[in-house]
DNA sequence: ACTGATGCGTC
DNA sequence: GTCGGAC
DNA sequence: GTCCGACGACGCATCAGT
Protein backbone atom coordinates (compact mmCIF):
# COMPACT_ATOMS: atom_id res chain seq x y z
CA UNK A 1 0.00 0.00 0.00
CA UNK A 2 0.83 3.40 -0.45
CA UNK A 3 1.42 6.01 2.14
CA UNK A 4 -0.81 8.40 0.91
CA UNK A 5 -3.72 6.36 1.45
CA UNK A 6 -2.77 5.48 5.25
CA UNK A 7 -2.28 9.67 5.01
CA UNK A 8 -5.40 9.86 3.97
CA UNK A 9 -6.48 8.21 6.45
CA UNK A 10 -5.08 10.02 9.54
CA UNK A 11 -6.53 12.98 7.46
CA UNK A 12 -10.02 11.83 8.24
CA UNK A 13 -9.55 10.25 11.40
CA UNK A 14 -8.28 14.07 12.94
CA UNK A 15 -11.33 15.59 11.14
CA UNK A 16 -13.58 14.83 13.78
CA UNK A 17 -13.85 14.60 17.53
CA UNK A 18 -16.32 11.89 17.40
CA UNK A 19 -15.70 7.84 18.18
CA UNK A 20 -18.25 6.74 15.88
CA UNK A 21 -17.29 8.54 13.00
CA UNK A 22 -13.40 7.44 13.44
CA UNK A 23 -14.42 3.92 13.86
CA UNK A 24 -16.25 4.64 11.02
CA UNK A 25 -13.30 5.70 9.20
CA UNK A 26 -11.18 2.56 9.95
CA UNK A 27 -13.41 -0.01 9.48
CA UNK A 28 -13.91 1.23 5.46
CA UNK A 29 -10.29 1.01 5.39
CA UNK A 30 -10.25 -2.24 6.34
CA UNK A 31 -13.00 -3.31 4.76
CA UNK A 32 -11.17 -1.77 1.53
CA UNK A 33 -7.84 -4.40 2.50
CA UNK A 34 -10.77 -6.72 2.64
CA UNK A 35 -12.03 -6.62 -0.78
CA UNK A 36 -8.39 -6.43 -2.30
CA UNK A 37 -7.38 -9.56 0.11
CA UNK A 38 -4.55 -7.46 0.56
CA UNK A 39 -2.74 -8.08 4.03
CA UNK A 40 0.69 -7.72 3.29
CA UNK A 41 1.38 -4.68 5.31
CA UNK A 42 -1.38 -4.88 8.00
CA UNK A 43 0.53 -5.18 10.84
CA UNK A 44 2.52 -1.88 9.67
CA UNK A 45 -0.46 -0.17 8.93
CA UNK A 46 -1.76 -0.78 12.75
CA UNK A 47 1.76 0.01 14.08
CA UNK A 48 1.51 3.20 11.99
CA UNK A 49 -1.90 3.96 13.03
CA UNK A 50 -0.58 4.00 16.76
CA UNK A 51 2.08 6.36 15.75
CA UNK A 52 4.70 3.63 16.48
CA UNK A 53 7.25 1.48 14.54
CA UNK A 54 6.90 -1.75 16.20
CA UNK A 55 4.47 -3.04 19.32
CA UNK A 56 6.15 -1.84 22.65
CA UNK A 57 6.86 -5.66 23.45
CA UNK A 58 9.52 -5.54 20.73
CA UNK A 59 12.53 -4.02 22.15
CA UNK A 60 13.13 -1.33 19.51
CA UNK A 61 15.05 1.62 19.57
CA UNK A 62 13.33 4.62 19.62
CA UNK A 63 13.62 7.47 16.60
CA UNK A 64 16.41 9.37 18.37
CA UNK A 65 14.70 12.59 16.89
CA UNK A 66 12.08 14.96 18.10
CA UNK A 67 10.99 18.44 17.82
CA UNK A 68 14.41 20.25 17.77
CA UNK A 69 16.15 18.05 15.46
CA UNK A 70 12.83 18.14 13.52
CA UNK A 71 13.25 21.76 12.74
CA UNK A 72 16.79 21.47 11.60
CA UNK A 73 15.92 18.74 9.05
CA UNK A 74 13.14 21.37 7.51
CA UNK A 75 15.48 23.94 7.55
CA UNK A 76 17.84 22.04 5.41
CA UNK A 77 14.91 20.28 3.13
CA UNK A 78 13.09 24.03 2.41
CA UNK A 79 16.55 26.90 3.19
CA UNK A 80 14.42 28.69 6.04
CA UNK A 81 16.78 29.27 8.41
CA UNK A 82 15.65 27.49 12.14
CA UNK A 83 14.85 30.96 13.90
CA UNK A 84 11.83 31.40 11.08
CA UNK A 85 10.85 27.88 11.60
CA UNK A 86 9.92 28.40 14.85
CA UNK A 87 8.05 31.44 14.63
CA UNK A 88 5.65 29.27 11.78
CA UNK A 89 5.85 26.26 14.32
CA UNK A 90 3.91 28.76 17.35
CA UNK A 91 2.02 29.73 14.87
CA UNK A 92 0.75 26.51 13.48
CA UNK A 93 1.15 24.82 16.52
CA UNK A 94 2.38 20.98 15.57
CA UNK A 95 5.74 20.15 13.94
CA UNK A 96 3.81 18.52 11.54
CA UNK A 97 1.57 21.64 9.44
CA UNK A 98 4.71 23.45 9.87
CA UNK A 99 6.07 21.60 7.51
CA UNK A 100 2.62 20.77 5.24
CA UNK A 101 2.84 24.46 5.19
CA UNK A 102 6.56 25.60 4.42
CA UNK A 103 6.60 22.67 1.58
CA UNK A 104 3.48 22.88 0.25
CA UNK A 105 4.60 26.48 -0.84
CA UNK A 106 7.58 25.13 -1.71
CA UNK A 107 6.51 22.70 -3.96
CA UNK A 108 3.85 25.18 -5.58
CA UNK A 109 7.02 27.36 -6.97
CA UNK A 110 9.49 24.32 -7.72
CA UNK A 111 6.66 23.27 -9.61
CA UNK A 112 7.01 26.67 -11.83
CA UNK A 113 10.36 25.58 -12.63
CA UNK A 114 10.64 22.00 -12.94
CA UNK A 115 7.47 20.24 -14.64
CA UNK A 116 9.74 17.44 -14.97
CA UNK A 117 9.78 15.91 -11.52
CA UNK A 118 5.95 16.24 -11.49
CA UNK A 119 5.87 12.71 -9.69
CA UNK A 120 8.03 14.14 -6.97
CA UNK A 121 5.89 16.82 -6.33
CA UNK A 122 2.93 15.58 -6.08
CA UNK A 123 4.72 12.74 -3.65
CA UNK A 124 2.34 9.56 -4.34
CA UNK A 125 4.73 6.73 -4.87
CA UNK A 126 5.76 5.98 -1.46
CA UNK A 127 4.95 2.93 -0.60
CA UNK A 128 4.34 1.84 3.20
CA UNK A 129 6.74 -0.85 3.17
CA UNK A 130 9.95 1.20 1.81
CA UNK A 131 9.02 4.12 4.58
CA UNK A 132 8.85 1.93 6.90
CA UNK A 133 12.17 0.63 6.55
CA UNK A 134 13.58 4.05 6.30
CA UNK A 135 11.91 5.03 9.74
CA UNK A 136 13.70 1.59 11.25
CA UNK A 137 16.80 2.66 9.37
CA UNK A 138 16.52 6.16 11.55
CA UNK A 139 15.66 4.34 14.73
CA UNK A 140 18.65 2.15 14.27
CA UNK A 141 21.38 4.76 13.70
CA UNK A 142 23.81 5.60 16.56
CA UNK A 143 27.30 6.60 17.00
CA UNK A 144 29.31 9.41 16.34
CA UNK A 145 27.42 11.21 13.09
CA UNK A 146 24.47 9.79 13.48
CA UNK A 147 22.34 12.98 13.82
CA UNK A 148 23.62 13.53 10.60
CA UNK A 149 22.52 10.35 9.06
CA UNK A 150 19.50 10.13 10.63
CA UNK A 151 18.63 14.00 9.32
CA UNK A 152 19.99 12.40 5.80
CA UNK A 153 17.24 9.61 5.60
CA UNK A 154 14.59 11.92 7.04
CA UNK A 155 15.23 13.95 3.91
CA UNK A 156 15.60 11.12 1.70
CA UNK A 157 12.19 10.29 2.61
CA UNK A 158 10.35 13.96 2.95
CA UNK A 159 11.38 14.52 -0.82
CA UNK A 160 9.32 11.62 -1.35
CA UNK A 161 6.49 12.78 0.42
CA UNK A 162 3.95 15.03 -0.64
CA UNK A 163 2.55 17.62 1.99
CA UNK A 164 0.62 16.12 3.61
CA UNK A 165 2.19 12.56 3.69
CA UNK A 166 5.21 14.83 5.17
CA UNK A 167 2.81 16.08 8.02
CA UNK A 168 2.19 12.78 9.14
CA UNK A 169 5.69 11.81 8.82
CA UNK A 170 7.21 13.79 10.84
CA UNK A 171 4.27 13.25 13.75
CA UNK A 172 5.15 9.56 13.76
CA UNK A 173 8.89 10.55 13.90
CA UNK A 174 7.90 12.79 17.11
CA UNK A 175 5.32 10.62 18.57
CA UNK A 176 3.01 13.22 18.28
CA UNK A 177 0.47 11.52 15.53
CA UNK A 178 -2.21 12.01 17.79
CA UNK A 179 -5.37 11.69 15.34
CA UNK A 180 -7.28 10.61 17.85
CA UNK A 181 -7.17 7.27 17.59
CA UNK A 182 -5.43 4.41 19.88
CA UNK A 183 -5.37 0.66 20.34
CA UNK A 184 -9.44 1.15 22.03
CA UNK A 185 -10.68 2.81 18.61
CA UNK A 186 -8.41 0.73 16.10
CA UNK A 187 -9.74 -2.57 17.79
CA UNK A 188 -13.31 -1.39 17.49
CA UNK A 189 -12.71 -0.85 13.66
CA UNK A 190 -10.83 -3.80 13.25
CA UNK A 191 -13.88 -5.64 15.40
CA UNK A 192 -15.97 -4.26 12.77
CA UNK A 193 -14.37 -4.77 9.30
CA UNK A 194 -13.88 -8.16 9.85
CA UNK A 195 -16.09 -9.62 12.32
CA UNK A 196 -18.95 -7.29 11.43
CA UNK A 197 -20.44 -7.15 14.87
CA UNK A 198 -19.19 -4.81 17.51
CA UNK A 199 -19.80 -7.34 19.96
CA UNK A 200 -16.70 -9.22 19.23
CA UNK A 201 -14.68 -6.29 20.67
CA UNK A 202 -14.10 -8.04 23.72
CA UNK A 203 -12.52 -11.05 21.76
CA UNK A 204 -9.55 -9.10 20.35
CA UNK A 205 -9.63 -6.81 23.40
CA UNK A 206 -8.05 -9.66 25.14
CA UNK A 207 -6.36 -11.37 22.82
CA UNK A 208 -4.06 -7.77 22.67
CA UNK A 209 -4.09 -7.65 26.92
CA UNK A 210 -2.21 -10.63 26.61
CA UNK A 211 0.32 -9.99 23.57
CA UNK A 212 0.05 -6.53 23.09
CA UNK A 213 1.00 -6.70 19.72
CA UNK A 214 -1.66 -5.53 17.74
CA UNK A 215 -0.40 -5.66 14.34
CA UNK A 216 0.10 -9.67 15.17
CA UNK A 217 -3.37 -9.63 16.83
CA UNK A 218 -4.75 -8.38 13.65
CA UNK A 219 -2.50 -10.67 10.95
CA UNK A 220 -4.23 -13.36 13.28
CA UNK A 221 -7.74 -11.90 12.70
CA UNK A 222 -7.55 -11.40 8.83
CA UNK A 223 -5.26 -14.52 7.86
CA UNK A 224 -7.03 -17.40 10.44
CA UNK A 225 -9.81 -15.57 11.67
CA UNK A 226 -11.39 -15.06 15.29
CA UNK A 227 -11.36 -18.37 16.01
CA UNK A 228 -7.46 -18.07 16.51
CA UNK A 229 -7.75 -14.70 17.94
CA UNK A 230 -9.71 -16.45 20.82
CA UNK A 231 -6.88 -18.66 21.35
CA UNK A 232 -4.06 -15.90 21.79
CA UNK A 233 -2.90 -16.78 25.80
CA UNK A 234 -0.59 -15.16 28.39
CA UNK A 235 3.06 -16.64 26.95
CA UNK A 236 6.44 -16.43 28.75
CA UNK A 237 8.73 -14.00 27.21
CA UNK A 238 5.48 -11.84 26.24
CA UNK A 239 4.50 -9.18 28.79
CA UNK A 240 0.77 -8.28 29.20
CA UNK A 241 -0.47 -5.15 29.14
CA UNK A 242 -1.03 -3.56 32.94
CA UNK A 243 -3.95 -3.40 34.89
CA UNK A 244 -4.36 0.08 35.46
CA UNK A 245 -6.09 1.33 38.61
CA UNK A 246 -8.17 4.87 38.90
CA UNK A 247 -7.67 7.58 41.39
CA UNK A 248 -10.78 7.86 43.54
CA UNK A 249 -11.52 9.28 47.17
CA UNK A 250 -10.73 6.52 49.20
CA UNK A 251 -13.93 6.97 51.34
CA UNK A 252 -15.40 6.27 48.12
CA UNK A 253 -14.67 2.68 48.25
CA UNK A 254 -17.15 0.90 50.49
CA UNK A 255 -19.85 2.82 47.99
CA UNK A 256 -18.58 1.46 44.79
CA UNK A 257 -17.05 -1.85 45.76
CA UNK A 258 -19.64 -2.85 48.53
CA UNK A 259 -18.19 -4.94 52.03
CA UNK A 260 -16.25 -6.64 52.04
CA UNK A 261 -13.61 -5.60 49.97
CA UNK A 262 -8.86 -5.94 49.68
CA UNK A 263 -7.41 -2.85 50.46
CA UNK A 264 -3.57 -2.71 50.01
CA UNK A 265 -0.81 -0.38 50.24
CA UNK A 266 0.00 1.92 47.12
CA UNK A 267 3.78 1.92 47.13
CA UNK A 268 5.68 5.07 45.71
CA UNK A 269 7.88 2.68 43.28
CA UNK A 270 8.34 1.24 39.91
CA UNK A 271 6.02 -1.33 38.41
CA UNK A 272 7.65 -4.84 37.24
CA UNK A 273 6.22 -7.63 35.71
CA UNK A 274 8.28 -10.65 36.22
CA UNK A 275 9.24 -13.83 33.96
CA UNK A 276 10.54 -16.71 35.18
CA UNK A 277 11.36 -19.22 33.82
CA UNK A 278 14.02 -21.50 35.27
CA UNK A 279 16.90 -19.60 36.39
CA UNK A 280 16.25 -16.96 33.74
CA UNK A 281 14.66 -13.79 35.15
CA UNK A 282 12.89 -11.02 32.56
CA UNK A 283 11.55 -8.13 34.33
CA UNK A 284 9.75 -5.59 31.99
CA UNK A 285 8.46 -2.08 33.10
CA UNK A 286 4.62 -1.06 33.04
CA UNK A 287 5.08 -0.02 29.20
CA UNK A 288 6.46 -3.32 28.62
CA UNK A 289 10.22 -2.54 28.19
CA UNK A 290 12.66 -5.21 29.15
CA UNK A 291 14.91 -3.48 32.40
CA UNK A 292 16.18 -6.71 33.73
CA UNK A 293 19.82 -5.42 33.76
CA UNK A 294 18.41 -2.30 35.36
CA UNK A 295 17.87 -4.19 38.63
CA UNK A 296 20.37 -7.83 39.19
CA UNK A 297 19.52 -7.76 42.70
CA UNK A 298 16.37 -8.07 42.02
CA UNK A 299 16.29 -10.51 39.60
CA UNK A 300 19.21 -12.31 41.85
CA UNK A 301 16.54 -12.11 44.75
CA UNK A 302 13.49 -13.58 43.11
CA UNK A 303 15.82 -16.45 41.58
CA UNK A 304 16.66 -17.69 44.90
CA UNK A 305 13.36 -17.19 47.01
CA UNK A 306 10.68 -17.51 44.74
CA UNK A 307 9.39 -21.39 44.46
CA UNK A 308 8.19 -21.82 41.17
CA UNK A 309 10.10 -23.11 37.98
CA UNK A 310 7.66 -21.10 35.56
CA UNK A 311 5.81 -18.22 36.74
CA UNK A 312 4.55 -14.64 35.63
CA UNK A 313 3.80 -11.91 38.44
CA UNK A 314 3.57 -8.36 39.04
CA UNK A 315 5.37 -6.10 41.68
CA UNK A 316 6.35 -2.69 42.80
CA UNK A 317 10.51 -2.24 43.43
CA UNK A 318 10.96 0.87 45.66
CA UNK A 319 13.56 2.35 47.33
CA UNK A 320 15.12 1.43 51.17
CA UNK A 321 17.08 2.13 53.56
CA UNK A 322 19.90 0.20 54.01
CA UNK A 323 18.59 -1.75 57.15
CA UNK A 324 15.33 -2.42 54.94
CA UNK A 325 13.13 -0.84 57.34
CA UNK A 326 12.07 2.57 55.82
CA UNK A 327 10.90 2.88 52.21
CA UNK A 328 12.20 5.64 50.17
CA UNK A 329 10.30 8.41 47.84
CA UNK A 330 10.22 7.87 44.05
CA UNK A 331 13.37 10.18 43.45
CA UNK A 332 15.82 7.79 45.38
CA UNK A 333 14.34 4.63 42.85
CA UNK A 334 14.88 6.88 40.10
CA UNK A 335 18.58 7.54 40.42
CA UNK A 336 18.27 3.18 39.23
CA UNK A 337 17.18 3.88 36.03
CA UNK A 338 20.36 3.81 34.52
CA UNK A 339 22.58 1.70 32.35
CA UNK A 340 25.65 2.14 34.07
CA UNK A 341 27.69 1.46 36.92
CA UNK A 342 24.27 -0.83 37.92
CA UNK A 343 26.04 -3.36 40.55
CA UNK A 344 27.80 0.44 42.17
CA UNK A 345 24.26 1.73 42.44
CA UNK A 346 22.75 -1.06 43.45
CA UNK A 347 24.75 -1.11 46.80
CA UNK A 348 24.28 2.64 46.73
CA UNK A 349 20.31 1.83 46.87
CA UNK A 350 18.99 -0.89 47.78
CA UNK A 351 15.48 -1.82 46.70
CA UNK A 352 13.10 -4.17 47.61
CA UNK A 353 10.34 -5.65 45.21
CA UNK A 354 6.69 -5.91 46.67
CA UNK A 355 4.76 -8.59 45.22
CA UNK A 356 1.04 -7.92 44.86
CA UNK A 357 -0.59 -10.25 42.01
CA UNK A 358 0.36 -13.69 39.92
CA UNK A 359 -0.56 -13.75 36.51
CA UNK A 360 0.63 -17.08 35.73
CA UNK A 361 1.98 -20.19 37.28
CA UNK A 362 3.44 -23.59 35.57
CA UNK A 363 1.40 -23.57 32.24
CA UNK A 364 -2.16 -22.39 34.20
CA UNK A 365 -3.16 -18.69 33.48
CA UNK A 366 -4.09 -17.06 36.65
CA UNK A 367 -5.49 -13.81 34.79
CA UNK A 368 -9.45 -14.94 35.31
CA UNK A 369 -8.59 -16.56 39.07
CA UNK A 370 -10.34 -14.93 41.70
CA UNK A 371 -7.75 -12.51 44.06
CA UNK A 372 -7.49 -14.24 47.14
CA UNK A 373 -6.70 -17.95 44.78
CA UNK A 374 -3.80 -15.86 43.22
CA UNK A 375 -2.81 -14.36 46.83
CA UNK A 376 -2.92 -17.66 48.04
CA UNK A 377 -1.01 -18.84 45.60
CA UNK A 378 1.99 -16.12 45.62
CA UNK A 379 1.76 -16.52 49.65
CA UNK A 380 3.15 -20.31 49.21
CA UNK A 381 5.58 -19.89 46.26
CA UNK A 382 7.29 -16.80 48.21
CA UNK A 383 9.44 -16.65 50.77
CA UNK A 384 10.03 -13.24 51.88
CA UNK A 385 13.15 -11.43 52.66
CA UNK A 386 14.02 -8.13 53.07
CA UNK A 387 14.85 -7.29 49.40
CA UNK A 388 11.36 -9.41 48.23
CA UNK A 389 7.78 -9.16 50.24
CA UNK A 390 4.50 -9.43 49.25
CA UNK A 391 2.50 -6.08 49.48
CA UNK A 392 0.58 -5.65 52.99
CA UNK A 393 -3.10 -6.47 52.06
CA UNK A 394 -5.95 -6.67 54.06
CA UNK A 395 -9.91 -7.31 54.27
CA UNK A 396 -11.65 -4.32 54.79
CA UNK A 397 -15.37 -4.85 56.32
CA UNK A 398 -16.00 -1.31 57.48
CA UNK A 399 -15.74 2.58 57.02
CA UNK A 400 -13.48 2.17 60.62
CA UNK A 401 -11.37 -0.35 59.27
CA UNK A 402 -10.95 1.42 56.00
CA UNK A 403 -9.89 4.46 57.76
CA UNK A 404 -7.30 3.03 59.91
CA UNK A 405 -5.73 1.04 57.43
CA UNK A 406 -5.65 4.32 54.95
CA UNK A 407 -3.57 5.91 57.81
CA UNK A 408 -1.38 3.32 58.88
CA UNK A 409 -0.63 3.07 55.16
CA UNK A 410 0.37 6.89 55.11
CA UNK A 411 2.27 7.07 58.21
CA UNK A 412 4.79 4.43 56.80
CA UNK A 413 4.88 6.15 53.52
CA UNK A 414 3.13 4.76 51.25
CA UNK A 415 1.16 6.82 48.44
CA UNK A 416 -2.04 5.52 49.70
CA UNK A 417 -4.11 2.38 49.23
CA UNK A 418 -5.11 0.07 46.51
CA UNK A 419 -9.06 -1.29 46.46
CA UNK A 420 -9.36 -4.49 45.02
CA UNK A 421 -13.12 -5.97 44.56
CA UNK A 422 -13.42 -9.60 45.76
CA UNK A 423 -15.58 -10.52 42.66
CA UNK A 424 -14.52 -13.04 40.67
CA UNK A 425 -14.17 -11.08 37.40
CA UNK A 426 -12.45 -7.97 38.12
C1' DA B 1 37.62 15.41 28.51
C1' DC B 2 33.97 18.42 29.45
C1' DT B 3 29.40 20.76 28.80
C1' DG B 4 24.86 21.85 27.18
C1' DA B 5 21.08 20.52 24.33
C1' DT B 6 18.09 17.04 23.26
C1' DG B 7 15.54 12.85 23.83
C1' DC B 8 13.45 9.26 26.62
C1' DG B 9 10.87 6.89 30.23
C1' DT B 10 9.36 6.68 34.97
C1' DC B 11 5.78 8.56 38.09
C1' DG C 1 1.63 10.49 37.45
C1' DT C 2 -2.66 14.57 36.79
C1' DC C 3 -6.04 16.95 34.26
C1' DG C 4 -9.82 17.99 31.05
C1' DG C 5 -12.54 17.51 26.59
C1' DA C 6 -15.63 14.87 23.78
C1' DC C 7 -18.78 11.38 23.57
C1' DG D 1 -17.73 5.83 32.55
C1' DT D 2 -14.44 5.50 28.45
C1' DC D 3 -10.94 7.05 25.46
C1' DC D 4 -7.55 10.08 24.13
C1' DG D 5 -4.32 13.75 24.38
C1' DA D 6 -1.95 17.71 26.87
C1' DC D 7 0.69 18.58 30.61
C1' DG D 8 4.74 18.48 34.57
C1' DA D 9 8.91 16.81 37.53
C1' DC D 10 12.79 14.20 37.63
C1' DG D 11 17.17 11.67 36.42
C1' DC D 12 19.89 9.52 33.05
C1' DA D 13 21.89 8.59 28.18
C1' DT D 14 23.56 10.30 23.98
C1' DC D 15 25.64 13.23 20.89
C1' DA D 16 27.56 17.68 18.97
C1' DG D 17 30.48 21.20 19.75
C1' DT D 18 34.28 22.81 22.01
Amino acid sequence: MKFNKLSQLFSDLESTTKRLEMIDFLSKFFEDLKEKEDYRDIDKIIYLLQGQLTPNIKQFPKMGLAEKMIIEAISLHSGINSKRIKEILIKQGDIGATAEFILSKKKKQKSLFDYNKVEEISGSSLEILELYSELKKIALTEGIGSHDTKLGILRGLISKCSPLETKYLLRIITSTLRVGVQSQTIIEGLTLAFTGKRDNKGVIERAYSLSPDLGEISRILVEKGLVEVKKVDIEYGTPILSMLASREIYTEFTNRLGVPFVAEYKLDGERLQIHKVGENITLFSRRLLDISFQYPDVCKVIRENVKANKVIFEGEVVAMDHFYEKMLPFQVLSKRRRKFDVEDISKEVPVCLFVFDLLKFGEESFVDKSLSFRRKKLEEIIDEKDELRLVKSVLINSTEELLSFFNTARKEGNEGIMAKSIQENS
